[in-house]
DNA sequence: CACACTAATGACACCGGGTGTCAGATGGAA
DNA sequence: TTCCATCTGACACCCGGTGTCATTAGTGTG
């Protein structure tokens, strides 16, 4: 949705950038909760029009999403790079593992932010979106490396139950202060793997 | 949503059903699209106004939703009734294919439905919230089974899984009209657990 | 038949998210 | 200074959704 190419040397000078409006906002919506806040006070609070608002976020849904697409071409190139001597599903979990990392002591900061994403259902919805794209990321690595078509069920699958390996350990990490979601992102795909395990 | 106890004998009797105002929506969104056919649209067709409309359903979202939410509670009973002996994965396994089993001759009429909701953009997201439904039954069941909490992540994690198995075997079913839904979910599943397999 | 009672309906006003349009603001380049 | 590309805000408008209230269409009762 950006449209920066070089440096805009040209015309009228921006008045803010998408950090800007998305700090205010995501203060508005602890302080009132989401439903409860108006793009028309977002846009005050930011100090711009609500037209020039929905020049910067096509919604306001998008709005607390922020840099989530940014971070799926993390995951892709990192998906790219991965060496291809370890199992396909080990690459994948490590991949994960380094996309949902945290740098140190910004945690707390991460928490809340999921917290309103994951438990807002106007933003669990939009999310479908999201989780769409991300999907597609890891089903297009499994057709590239197991030689079949990215829409081929078993590329999607797989797509599928990495998102699911993911939000489980999320809904757990939420629902449970004192939890590592590294940890618990190892906990989720040791017990699918237990679940579907060849033992049957 | 619904309210019928008994007969209801007293007050003016309903002008319309759930079925009648579904099936006219239907028609126009196979005819305008989704996002083209207003509710307005909807209420003039069903010759019911726009008020009343939402009586009988939330949202236009909620509308080709429809009976979904009646499905689900034949899958929790479902569920309770399976035999403990058989491996808990094989009972969720049969039990969705039974949820997702079609009579005879209604696979034309299912296929456009489920285009429909799974290829609307607005409708993917609202399903998200039917999902987090659908996805609590199989974890209170796994949870059930398995003697630990519903929110601990390991029942939290099949439940995500087994979500991931049917909509990646729909998308494949959409994206190919010779298939058969039944075989995909089993490819799926199948597919999943050779990804996951105990082989590392 | 007239009456009370119950529940559904429709008209209306209103709110919030989102878009199309257009005139005016801003600052570098010619 | 003038030209020009771009961003900006004001305004009108559409659509989904809700609160309110009078009205309608039935039932059972005197």
């Amino acid at each position: 949705m950006r449209h920066r190419s070089g440096a805009e040397v040209f015309g009228r000078p921006r008045s803010t950038t998408h950090g800007g409006i998305e700090a205010r906002a995501l203060d508005l919506f602890e302080e009132r909760g989401f439903e409860g806040t108006t793009v028309d006070d977002i846009a005050q609070a930011a100090g711009i029009s609500r037209r020039t608002l929905f020049r910067y976020f096509a919604s306001k849904n998008d709005i607390p999403w922020g840099s989530f697409r940014d971070g799926l071409d993390e995951l892709e190139r990192r998906l790219e790079a991965a060496p291809t001597d370890v199992p396909l599903w080990q690459a994948l979990h490590e991949a994960i593992l380094d996309f949902n990392g945290l740098p140190e002591g910004s945690e707390a900061q991460h928490r809340r932010r999921m917290r309103l994403l994951l438990r807002t259902p106007a933003l669990q919805a939009h999310s479908a979106l999201m989780y769409a794209e991300w999907r597609g990321v890891v089903a297009r690595f499994v057709a590239r490396r197991s030689g079949i078509e990215a829409d081929d069920v078993r590329a999607v699958v797989v797509g599928h139950a990495a998102l699911a390996v993911s939000l489980a350990a999320y809904d757990a990490w939420l629902a449970h202060d004192d939890t590592d979601l590294g940890d618990l992102l190892d906990d989720a795909l040791t017990a699918l793997r237990r679940h579907l395990g060849a033992d049957a």
